[in-house]
RNA sequence: GGGGAGAUACCAGAGCGGUCAAAUGGGGCAGACUGUAAAUCUGUUGGCUAAGCCUUCGGAGGUUCGAAUCCUCCUCUCCCCA
């Protein structure tokens, strides 16, 4: 994997780069859509490529072992072959649900032993079967295993919590450097800042995740519930450590002036089920602010869903079409929120590197920050 | 023509003397959702000068301290037999 920076904002720590994996390149800021389970729900891949624009996808470790397994994944040749999704994948390590399925797991040092949340079934994750895992997979950047902390999170867990999750990466480093790829391609490992909401602890955990050297870093542990300005504050200190000649994603984030805020700050990379989920339950992004689709007032509102929307979904469909669908109950409503907001998502991050590269970032982004927030 | 069942809030449908402004579904209205246990979840759904009051359970009367619940008549539905 490789890194080019080719822009960087005057006003900001904003920058606009690419990086080089072997399914191809990905220009940054990148928003990257979830799909958790090998899809991502209610878009077609066709879509996805054509329609919304994306560069690289997730996939998630848990999810995937559990179904389809190993086994299928190894036989398909990998999670490309599988669903046919041919550009860059990354994948979550399960890091993620060691936070949301807290009543369903125990850890230890050695790892985490899980009950599948599908039938009740018992399962380990150590940072080195997640790699194994990974590999299975055959994702192109491979999350490490870490334990992403809850909010709130008192001191003396988060220290604890945090310093587990170095001693994990370092476990992670170990096994990934001494298997090779199943597949032909390169996997890049990225190592996970955790500490919490605490400045010292993500100085401390920023400063050893850089120390790693590895190809890209990520920040995870923010967006789990703290106010906006706790989670810009550690994210601005943890780009401050971090190389800046490394891509920098912040996992799990987020709203769209949350991920505006977060390029000014030095990410470049973002993820988040926020368009599809929300999508999927009648909210819509637009350039104008948040609406629910659902509401009355869109009733006999027969004008196109986003007028300046780059989705044909956008110019298409009516929002009192769109309503009726949801109203309705009929899958085709889910399906156009998430095409429309997955587009909107990446219009947001492309628009950003554009005003990046012509210099004109930080005033753009401060109006597209109070528009994107306004409920319409 | 004979016999039977029933009319409850937007709809369906419980309740069968007080704890009922009335269960439960659906529908309506609104909200939440940030590395997806989510096509999910939550609130609300008679009116008001709102910890209280007023008007509601087909209509009109009656019994009772008290009626959606019991009685009488009326209106209307549905089912069975001719």
């Amino acid at each position: 994997m490789k890194f080019d920076i080719i822009a960087n904002d005057p006003q900001s720590f904003a920058r606009a780069a690419v990086i080089y994996t072997d399914h191809g390149l990905i220009e940054t800021p990148v928003f990257m859509p979830v799909g958790t389970a090998g899809t991502v729900k209610a878009v077609h891949f066709r879509e996805l490529e054509n329609d919304i624009g994306a560069r690289i996808i997730l996939g998630n470790t848990y999810h995937l072992y559990l179904r389809p397994g190993i086994d299928v994944l190894e036989k398909a040749k990998g999670l490309h072959k599988f669903n046919g999704w041919n550009k860059p994948i990354l994948t979550d390590s399960g890091g993620y649900q060691v936070y949301s399925l807290t009543d369903r797991r125990k850890m230890t040092e050695e790892g985490v032993v899980f009950q599948s949340h599908i039938d009740g079934s018992r399962h380990t994750f150590t940072p080195e079967n997640v790699m194994d895992i990974q590999r299975s997979i055959g994702a192109d950047i491979i999350m490490a295993f870490d334990e992403c902390t809850p909010y709130p999170c008192d001191y003396a867990y988060a220290s604890q919590s945090m310093n587990r999750t170095h001693r994990w990466l370092t476990r992670c480093i170990s096994r990934i450097s001494s298997t090779d790829s199943l597949y032909g391609y390169h996997q890049t490992l990225f190592p996970i800042v955790q500490g919490s909401v605490y400045g010292d602890l993500r100085k401390q955990s920023a400063e050893f995740v850089a120390s790693a050297n590895a190809k890209g870093n990520a920040i995870g542990g923010l967006s789990v519930g703290e106010p906006a300005e706790i989670m810009y504050e550690m994210t601005e200190m943890v780009c401050g450590i971090l190389p800046a000649d490394k891509p920098r994603y912040l996992m799990g984030v987020g709203t769209p002036s949350n991920i505006l805020e977060s390029i000014s700050l030095g990410i470049d990379m973002f993820d988040c089920v926020m368009p599809t989920r929300n999508g999927r339950n009648g909210m819509l992004f637009t350039r104008q602010g948040i609406l629910n689709i659902r509401n009355e007032k869109w009733k006999e509102d027969f004008s196109p869903i986003d007028q300046e929307g780059t989705s044909f979904v956008d110019t298409f469909y009516s929002k009192a079409y769109l309503r009726h669908l949801f109203v309705s109950g009929e899958m085709l409503g889910p399906m156009i929120a998430s095409v429309h907001n997955l587009s909107f998502y990446m219009w947001l991050v492309d628009e950003s590197r554009r005003q990046i590269l012509e210099g004109t970032f930080s005033s753009w982004k401060k109006r597209m920050t109070v528009q994107t927030a306004t409920r319409l």
